[in-house]
DNA sequence: CGATTGACTAGTACGTCGTACGATTCTATC
DNA sequence: GATAGAATCGTACGACGTACTAGTCAATCG
C-alpha cells in the first residue's frame, strides 16, 4: 500500500533482494554537515517558503535519513536561527579600504541588509527570535565602529544603533507583508472603496496600494540618520 | 485503552447509558460565536504564547467541540489575523474632541500601539502576514488624518505614514525579541565577552545589555517626526 | 590481526497537530 | 409534526517534530 512517499528524489535505494546490491552503495552526496544542512535549508526556504521547511523534506534533499539531522543539528529551532544569519552575510562597501564618508557606508550596509532579506522573504517570519548570529553581530559592529568613528558620543551610540535597526526591520517587514498578490489587491481595495466612509483618508490617498517601497525606505532613513548625525 | 483525553474540562459528559442521562445536558456555556473565540484565543495567546494556541486547547477553553469552531472560522489562520487586530482596538487620545497639537495625538498613538503588543507579544510574531483589520485600517485612517490637518502634503502622505509604521513596527519586533530572560541574557553577554576581539565596539558600549528601549522609541519616533513636519 | 571506541547514520514509533467528512442536534417556520 | 437550515461535534487521516535504539564505519589500540 504504502508507496515511495513523494516520488521527486529517487536517491534512496530501492528495497531489493541483499543479494543483489552492490557491496557499498555509491553515495554521490557528501557526507552531512551543519553546513549543508544549513545551505539546503536555505534553498527549501527560497523555494517552498517557511512552511515548506519541515525536516523530513529537508532530509529528502540532503539524501540522508531524517534523524541524521539530529545529530548535527538540536532541532529545527536550531535550523531556523542558523538559515537567518547565513542569509545575512555582509561583504562590506564596494570600495577598497576606508571609505571617508560614514554617511554612505551606513546606508549602504543597510540597504544591503534589507536587500537580502527580501531576497530571502522567509527571513521576515523569523524576526521574532532573539537571532544574533555572527553576521548580525558583524553587521551591528560594523555600523557602531563607523557611528563612532563619525564622532557620535558613546552615550548616543546605543541609541543611534538600535533606532536604525528598528528602522531597517520594520521596513522590511512591513514591505514583505505587503507584498500582496494582484487579486488580494484588487480584493483589498475594493474593500477598503466600500468602507470609504470609515476610511476616508486612506481611501484618498490610495495608501495600501502602488507605493515606493525603496523610495520611503531611502527617505525615512535619510530623516534618521539627519537626526542621529553629530550636531554641528 | 483511551482514555478521557486531558483530563481537565470534565464538561463533555462520560459516556454511560443512555438511559441514565438527563433529557437534555444542561449547557451553561453561552453559544460560540465569532467574537467569544476570539476573546478566548487572545486569552490563550497571552497566557501560553504562540505555540500553545492548538484548536483543541481553544475548543477546550470554550467547552465546545474542536469542529465547532470550523463553524465561525475557516481555519486557524483566520484565529491569528482575528486575535491580532481584536489586540489593537484604540480608542484615541486622553482629550475629549480635537487636541490642537497634531504632534501629541500622533506620538500618543503609536506609542499606545507598540504597548498593546507588548501587552500581547505574541502580536509581533504575527506581523509578517497582511495584517489590516479594521483597527490597524482606524489607527492608520487616524494617522493619515491627522497628519493631513498638520500640513503634510498629498504627495508626501503616504511616505510619512509608512516610515512611522515602519518604525513602530521594527522597534516592537526588535523589543520583543531582545526581551531575554536573564539566563540568556548572562550567556550572551559572555558569548561576547569571548569574542571580544570581533566585536569590540559591541563589547565596549554593552549594546546588547540594559537599554532603555521606551527612551530609544521616544527619540527614534521624534527625529523621523522632525524630519516629516512640514518644512518651515 | 581482532577488539574497542566514538563519530555518525537511520528506521520505527509516539504523541500532537490541522482539518475533511458525515452524522447529529437544535431552532424556527410552516 | 414535518422540514430545513444553522450549529455542533466524534472519528479519522495524513503530516509533523523528535525520542529511542540499533546499526555502520573508520580510527585506534592491544
Amino acid at each position: 500500500m504504502a508507496s515511495q512517499p513523494s516520488g521527486a528524489g529517487s536517491k534512496r535505494p530501492k528495497r531489493t533482494s541483499v543479494w543483489l546490491q552492490p557491496v557499498k552503495e555509491q553515495r554521490s552526496e557528501p557526507p552531512l554537515s551543519r553546513e549543508r544542512i544549513v545551505a539546503a535549508a536555505v534553498e527549501l526556504l527560497d523555494s517552498e517558503g517557511i512552511e515548506g521547511l519541515t525536516m523530513r523534506r529537508l532530509a529528502e534533499r540532503l539524501g540522508s535519513g531524517v534523524m541524521s539531522l539530529y545529530w548535527h543539528v538540536d532541532n529545527k529551532e536550531d535550523v531556523f536561527d542558523l538559515a537567518l544569519d547565513s542569509a545575512l552575510e555582509y561583504r562590506g562597501p564596494p570600495q577598497v579600504a576606508e571609505s571617508r564618508d560614514w554617511r554612505n557606508e551606513v546606508v549602504h550596509m543597510l540597504e544591503d541588509w534589507r536587500a537580502n532579506m527580501l531576497r530571502h522573504p522567509w527571513s521576515a517570519s523569523l524576526l521574532e527570535r532573539p537571532a544574533f548570529g555572527p553576521n548580525v553581530l558583524g553587521r551591528l559592529e560594523l555600523l557602531s565602529r563607523t557611528l563612532s568613528r563619525a564622532g557620535v558620543p558613546d552615550a548616543d551610540l546605543n541609541v543611534s544603533i538600535w533606532s536604525l535597526y528598528n528602522y531597517v526591520m520594520g521596513a522590511t517587514i512591513a514591505r514583505a507583508s505587503l507584498d500582496l498578490s494582484d487579486d488580494d489587491r484588487a480584493v483589498g481595495q475594493q474593500r477598503l472603496t466600500r468602507l470609504r466612509d470609515l476610511y476616508p483618508t486612506l481611501e484618498r490617498t490610495r495608501l495600501l496600494l502602488d507605493n515606493d517601497w525603496d523610495g520611503v525606505f531611502r527617505k525615512g532613513l535619510d530623516f534618521l540618520l539627519d537626526g542621529l548625525a553629530p550636531r554641528r
